[in-house]
DNA sequence: TATAAATGAAACCATACGGTTTCCAAAAAA
DNA sequence: TTTTTTGGAAACCGTATGGTTTCATTTATA
């Protein structure tokens, strides 16, 4: 749970993170009252909103007692603008020639 | 480096992954070649394409001695449609409205 | 046929990950 | 002023991750 180096990506690929997202995309909320929502402990689910902190999708802001985590998603355009590079893939109407041409065996000696 | 249950968000959670993507996107290519393209050991790379076949983002099919590896991102799409869900959050033109309502710290509460 | 190329598989390793429990501190509420 | 509430922090744990080296196997090639 270490600063590696934290990138969005890597925040998103646990399924209880993008949980977490998608409640704090709807309402702000508390440690404990997003904690609320899954069944393991606090500390667990504090750990998840760090690392969404450290890549920024998530800002937190201690008042009085409690910490207010609200999402700030930007760092999602990210990944999306990544995926949407392959694109192509999913959009049958879009360069099946340029794919065909690619998947002929002789162009693996590249 | 067991089957656990291998989604795409996890598949793409990896540089080295995304890169291989990257690569065989635009053309397909055997084991040794998409190696060449790393400092890491063959059996690394040859590591991170079984996870990506374990989503499907890979297909890999056994040619003479070669594994010939060829990219199939529709997954992707599922990744890119996720993302969109948050638009809004960079999409400064929308819904700037309901986030303000939603930063109101008298929302805490829900 | 002997050799080289391409790869799979296994064993191993350090560290990151995802979780737990326990304890402590600070605010708020009774 | 006790007592909750809220959450940070630390210690710990089992397993996954990302990498390595070594060796065996299969297929081409000289």
């Amino acid at each position: 749970m270490n600063q590696t180096r934290r990138d969005v990506f890597q925040a998103i690929s646990d399924p209880t993170r993008r949980e977490i997202i998608g409640l704090l995309a709807r309402h702000s909320l508390n440690l404990n009252k997003v904690a609320d929502h899954f069944t393991m402990s606090r500390p667990a689910v504090a750990k998840h909103i760090r690392i969404l902190t450290e890549c920024g999708l998530v800002i937190v802001q201690t008042r009085g007692r409690e910490t207010y985590c609200q999402a700030d998603l930007k760092g999602l355009k990210q990944v999306s603008e990544w995926a949407n590079t392959y694109q192509e893939f999913w959009n049958d109407k879009l360069d099946a020639l340029e794919r065909l041409l690619d998947e002929d065996p002789s162009d693996e000696n590249l």
